[in-house]
Order: C-alpha cells, then structure tokens, then sequence
DNA sequence: ATTAAATGCTACAAGATTGTGGCATAAAAT
DNA sequence: ATTTTATGCCACAATCTTGTAGCATTTAAT
C-alpha cells in the first residue's frame, strides 16, 4: 500500500492544518512542521487552492486558509487533486482489460481489498480523525 | 493500491505460468503473451531464479521452470524478490516514526486496511487462484 | 513611496523507475 | 565443429517523479 509522495505530502499538510482549521499558515510554517522542501510545498498548495480546499491570501502576513469545511474534504478528492486517482483503482496485475466480467486470476481476491482502499479514501474526510490523541507534528 | 511495474510484471509472469506449473517457458513465449519487453522481462526473470522460484535452463531449447511447488510461492515472497516489500508497509504519510505506540493522525483509520493488504500477500500463494475462470493472457 | 514578507509561475536539475543494445555464454540440432 | 536458439549481464537511454532556482507579483507595515 503505497501512495506517492506527492500525495503523502498533501495529506500530511492538510491534516496538520486540519487540527485548527480556523488558523492561517504561511507556507514557512508548513515547511518548518513538516519538513517538505519550501518550493515543492508551495507547488502542491497551488493545486490544493485550485482544487477548492484551501485558499491563499498573497502579500505579507498572507499564507494559506482553508476555503471548505474541512469535514467536506474527502482524502480521495485531495490524492485526486495533486496526482490523480486513477492510479489506484487499476487492475493489480496491470491489465487495462480487467473488470468483474473479465478478470484477471486475481481480480477476485484482490477486488474487497481495493473496495475497502476506495471506501477508506472515498467516506473519510478531514473531520474524522482524532487529532487529540497525536503528539507527532 | 498501486504495486510497481516491476512487481504487476513478475505477479503476471508467475500466474501465467502457474496456469500449467510443470511446463517449460522460454521467455519468448511469455514475451508474446504477457507483452512485456523482451529485455526486462529477462532481468526480471534472473531476480526470480536468484529468490529460488523458478529455475533456467540455458541453451537451445532452454526456458524457464517452476523450482518449487507453487503453493509454497507467496505473494509477498515475489514482491519482495524483485523490489522489496518494506516500501508497501510504511505510514500512509510516509512519518518514519509512525507507530502504534506513535501513531500519525490516520494511523488507526489506515491500520485495517494495511492489514488486510498484508493478509492477501503473506497468505495467498500462485496455488489459491482459479486459472479455469480465466480467459484472459 | 519604499521595504519586507508573503504567494505564483516557469523552467530546469536530480533521482528513481522502466526500457534497450550489445555481446558473452550455454546447449541442442545439424 | 558449426549453427541455431536459448539465457546472463552490463552499461546506457528514456521516462516519470521529486526537488530547486530565480524572478514576478501582491499586500501590509513603515
């Protein structure tokens, strides 16, 4: 199970965000927090802000806020918004053709692992982790 | 749920070949068939001979046999042959420090889901998949 | 007005993954 | 013995992902 950095990195920076959604985060803070190079941080917040989830207030003391309830931001719309999220939910053996008609050897024992993936990414949101309980940050 | 090329190839190459597991394939054969290129599916193959899965047997009429029983090949066991398994068991937000003990905010929405990933490869083998449902290859 | 501190964008650099070319080696067929 | 048809290996090429440099733009503070 593994998703790219690209997204790994998106979810790390809203999920830090998400702990005071209120707040606004200059870019320094984000990268100082989460240890994500300064250019390639900001490059991933200009999808973020096109993508709807947050927006950036620009000039001095500007940075970036969230744009929606975080509890509407589902973990799926993030990974589709920085990288795509077709990736995941192609067959395990790679074959384009595969589908519950024509499936390939594994299909049938790989399919509720991938549905459990896609109802993780699809149901969670923002709001549904227990930010309390984390010392990491 | 994105495995590599690399590992969709060698899980492709080795169920194909455990439709018939006592066959000898040259990599000709499995070229055509699984339209992977001719020079990678043969590194491939080399790193699935060193982990002890199948065996080569070089000159004319040379291919590629099964080394041990396909029941005892896991699937974890060939990913983790040609390009490790450690990268498919990190933290969803990729924190090294991530744990049970020191878990990231998702840890515990992602814990199940990575586990029942780590079910299908530690426990399936090239045995438990039903070949005569298959017309695909 | 000028300066300081922020984001936005474009193009390029570095690294990892995937693919290829060329040749050496091995063994059966002739 | 020679030829044909296999695999083995090494180094390089192409592509994709990730990271960086430089400068333009925006806005608050002074």
């Amino acid at each position: 199970m593994k998703l790219t950095k690209t997204s790994e990195y998106a979810l790390r920076i809203l999920s830090f965000m998400a702990r005071k959604p209120e707040e606004l985060y200059p870019a320094r803070h984000l990268v100082e927090q989460l240890k994500i190079s300064d250019k390639y941080l900001r490059r991933l917040m200009t999808d973020l802000s096109k993508a709807g989830f947050i927006r950036s207030i620009k000039g001095r003391e500007g940075g970036y806020v969230f744009a929606k309830n975080i509890s509407e931001i589902h973990l799926s719309q993030i990974i589709d918004a920085v990288e795509g999220m077709e990736k995941y939910m192609g067959c395990v053996l790679g074959f384009g053709e595969c589908s519950d008609d024509n499936p390939c050897v594994m299909h049938e024992s790989w399919l509720p692992m991938r549905e459990k993936l896609m109802n993780v990414l699809n149901n969670k949101t923002l709001a549904d982790f227990n930010y309390n309980k984390i010392n990491k940050y």
